[in-house]
DNA sequence: TCGGTATTGGAATGATCGTTCCTGTATGTT
DNA sequence: AACATACAGGAACGATCATTCCAATACCGA
């Protein structure tokens, strides 16, 4: 038995990257040859077809959208794992990186009205991210670090809304001093 | 000289909400026909191709977003223009509407790469909406209904991305409640 | 009534795309 | 050495799509 001599994980973050930019649709097979630099025959056997690949990029990509809530596990003080939350979705990339917005929330707006499961599947992983923000806020609200007059579930929707709109906002090419004082606005609901 | 039986701006009425509801990409021209009730020939000869009537839609989808900014126009107290602001652009309109999110957010996001022109487009659009925020704020300020320190400009790019992450919601199938509680934690910003 | 034009429906075209299949060639394992 | 399998490239297929074209019909204006 032969082995691969393509790095599957690297492939597929490369192929991460490409669906990220173009989207589903957008990307065609051959695109997604040349940026994972294989061939048609290895591509189908290693991967399945061009919708299987997409469901493990957004697999992919939704296990580094769990890196980027760390801060949020950490039992800081809220607005400053908000804060540091923010940080690494936003200002630890490439400018060009952030300008692609996110695949999660891409592909949810980006559908076709067919194929409702890979919308499913990213906000799944959406709801994921919300989670981590709503146990930070009852997390901090147990131990006194945050108001009792706020819900954390209704908190933790607010961000992820926002969130999405930063992503947005990133994709029409918004300065990163733009980005950071809507931010800013947005972090004074903790005072 | 036969005039057109069909009413022009009620077609690109109809044709807009199928856009809205699927997007440039997912929406084939036979099912424009069938949304328009006419013919092949009469939507050629009437709008042009598939592109040129898209770009009459959001348009059409403009317009009706600067209905929407009639609250921020009538120089009433910020906060209380924003609500209204956001009961015409989520709550006056029946859910299945609202879970459309906004063709032009969804434009921005739902691109291919190629024809970057459409987004632009649409990022005009929203840009006139925010805008109408800019202004409400900054004659706020002179009259003094809103506090010095805050910067209109920042202010009007917070709401405008909260307003794109809400769509963005809205197409995930977010609840009425939940987007009321989010524009009213939102609106705290102003206290 | 007559001519022009809109309407209707469908056929034909040309392009793109995903997918499968096939023929080699190269390379690692047994 | 021999076999299994990965790699490489391309041909072929089927499907979808936007667009153009063409014929036949219906209807309004002069």
């Amino acid at each position: 038995m032969r082995p691969l001599t393509f790095n599957k994980q690297k492939a597929l973050a490369d192929v991460t990257q490409l669906f990220w930019r173009q989207g589903y649709e957008g990307t065609s097979v051959q695109q997604i040859l040349s940026c994972m630099g294989l061939n048609r025959s290895s591509l189908y056997s290693a991967f399945g077809d061009k919708r299987a690949l997409f469901v493990q990029a957004l697999d992919h990509f939704g296990t580094l959208a769990g890196v980027a809530c760390t801060p949020l596990r950490q039992l800081l003080d809220p607005k400053e794992a908000v804060r540091q939350f923010y940080n690494l979705v936003f200002f630890a990339l490439p400018a060009e990186q952030r300008m692609n917005g996110c695949l999660l929330v891409n592909t949810i707006l980006g559908q076709s009205g067919l194929d409702e499961e890979l919308a499913t599947i990213a906000a799944s992983k959406l709801a994921e991210v919300e989670q981590a923000f709503e146990r930070c806020f009852e997390a901090a609200q147990e131990r006194g670090a945050l108001k009792q007059a706020v819900d954390p579930h209704g908190l933790a929707a607010y961000f992820m809304t926002l969130t999405k709109g930063l992503r947005v906002a990133a994709r029409e090419g918004r300065s990163e001093a733009s980005l950071r004082q809507m931010i800013a606005i947005s972090l004074t609901v903790f005072d």
